[in-house]
DNA sequence: TATATTTGTGTATTATAATAAACCATATAA
DNA sequence: TTATATGGTTTATTATAATACACAAATATA
């Protein structure tokens, strides 16, 4: 058994996502939380690995074009039957 | 330009996605409640479409063992140089 | 260098997710 | 039928995410 992915490891890697997607456009913090109705701290503590709601989330997802992708991600789950579908 | 996918439905897909999940292993919301320390109120209002915090919808993917899968997408995600990476 | 921009951090307040406890309707089992 | 279990809902309280400031430390730009 390989060493599981925690749950801190997922808000961290989602968090970095944001940093990296948000460097790749080349805006700032603080433009991002305006463009989503957000305050800069609450981006600034998601990127930083802390926890957020799943608005927070899904909005900064949507911002980068992410929400389809994860929707169709989700269907998929959906119809997968087994828990480990690995092969 | 197709229907885009709203926060919305991604939340209310997210919900169905843990009640079929929850249903497949015949465990009642009080069950799976008590397992994550969550109390059922929160389940209740998740698998709803309601909105959440970030922990509680990862205990609940942890718990039906798609942690790991998700942590793949968002390594993948990064990888990923162009916005809409269709072809 | 100096200046501006961005990021990280702190504090107080507000908004809201989470909890705990009930209650009712429906379904399932005895 | 009568119990039992489950899901949906309400209310009150608690915990905490989000906000709005401020300020310092980096980082980039002139």
């Amino acid at each position: 058994m390989i060493d599981a992915v925690t749950i801190w490891e997922v808000k961290v890697q989602l968090g970095e996502l944001c940093k990296q997607q948000r460097q790749r456009y080349k805006i700032s913090q603080e433009d991002l939380a305006q463009e989503l109705g957000l305050s800069r701290y609450t981006i600034q503590k998601f990127e930083n690995g802390k926890n957020a709601t799943l608005d927070t989330v899904l909005k900064i997802a949507n911002h980068f074009n992410l929400l389809e992708k994860l929707y169709q991600a989700l269907k998929n789950l959906e119809n997968t039957n087994d828990i480990n579908s690995l092969y």
